[in-house]
DNA sequence: CCAAGGGGTTACCGCGGGTAACAGCGTCGC
DNA sequence: GCGACGCTGTTACCCGCGGTAACCCCTTGG
């Protein structure tokens, strides 16, 4: 076509994989996360060996997905993390912005959390769980001067409480997410300790249970 | 063979299923959640049809399976959530037995956390988290007084903490298995809260700040 | 002796991941 | 100009797995 340059080849090439990624991405939000290969290459416009001779194979699709998913929600949640007055701010401010992701698109979230095992995808949703630990451990250490164990420990505990909470927020729905947000901070920040705490109602009394 | 009388059909059909459900056990841990239903019924000295008319499809054996497993599960954790002196206490045996049952047996850990979507044995999955989450609900609603809504949020966001930190630890395994049920519990009761004020209950483990 | 029925098998279908082989077409070297 | 190359695209296929239909054989009971 165009007399492009010699180096275009490879950047038509980048091009060309994100409008696949794209097509894949619409079938996902469209049918749910069990998209097979012919949907996505049909939702492209082409067949099965183009998207293979991109990606290699469904696993590989998968991945670059994955990053695509996670790159973006790794950007919010930093600029979330680094934002703020306070740890209780930022804190907020960080469950407030992961809430509003996964609920902005729950296809998308349902891509992520339960991809399939076997598919080097989850070990790729794995490692971004530890990146986002790993940021939070980081913050945590320099914040509270605590050794990196205990850091890394709570920061792990801390992404699968908020995921956990979210996951069951999106399903019931008894919550606004403002309300959810002040809930989890809270846990966070002690109130499970004492029993009267913040911003709830409450008396505290402490009655053992059977 | 023996003259067993006529009820002994319906009991005969149960044990079957048990060995059955053993012999899906056996390859599950040998060879990790991916098995195939003609692997199961080799390892069960069958052929595939009869594991169809026993469970009806592959659902029907994961959900069985799933059922075994949340069940012992549940058990041990419904104890421990039950025992114990002071609520620090009671929570440092739950999450003392949960890490020691997921340490036992990885492959059926893996099994529950990574089991398809799609197969109904998923949502079922989801419905031990909720019964799990739920029982620990009203542990705190009883022992705090906060409403409901709290307690639920709070016991959702706790279960995914220690799963998600456990999961960690099982791939990590930077600390032992005690440290880990300090570390939690300590995050649970505040610790993050202040830098320097570590648990609820008494002087409890002071910060080893390195 | 002959039905009934339940445990067991083989042989098959459909579908989805993955691939081989081939077809058009623009570019490069001679 | 012309063949060699490389890239995009196709069709048609293989294989493994979930799931099923049809059949086999042995026991039970009238």
């Amino acid at each position: 076509m165009n007399p492009d340059r010699a180096g275009d080849a490879v950047a038509q090439r980048a091009v060309r994989r994100e409008e696949l990624l794209d097509a894949a991405d619409r079938v996902i939000c469209r049918d749910g996360p069990a998209a097979s290969m012919a949907q996505i290459a049909a939702e492209a416009g082409i067949t099965k060996p183009i998207l293979y001779r991109h990606f290699g194979d469904k696993g590989g699709l998968y991945v670059a997905l994955t990053e695509r998913y996670t790159g973006r929600l790794l950007v919010e949640l930093r600029t979330a993390l680094d934002s703020g007055q306070d740890r209780r701010d930022r804190v907020e401010r960080t469950v407030r912005a992961y809430l509003g992701s996964i609920d902005a698109d729950r296809e998308v979230y349902r891509f992520l959390t339960r991809s399939d095992e076997g598919l080097p995808a989850h070990s790729h949703v794995l490692s971004f769980r530890r990146r986002l630990a790993g940021l939070l451990a980081d913050g945590i250490a320099v914040e509270l001067g605590v050794p990196a164990s205990r850091a890394s420990a709570w920061a792990h505990g801390i992404v699968g409480m908020v995921e956990s909470a979210g996951d069951w927020w999106l399903e019931s729905r008894t919550l606004t997410r403002e309300e959810l947000v002040t809930e989890l901070s809270d846990l966070l920040f002690g109130a499970y300790a004492g029993a009267g705490s913040p911003s709830g109602t409450g008396p505290g009394p402490s009655l053992p249970l059977g």
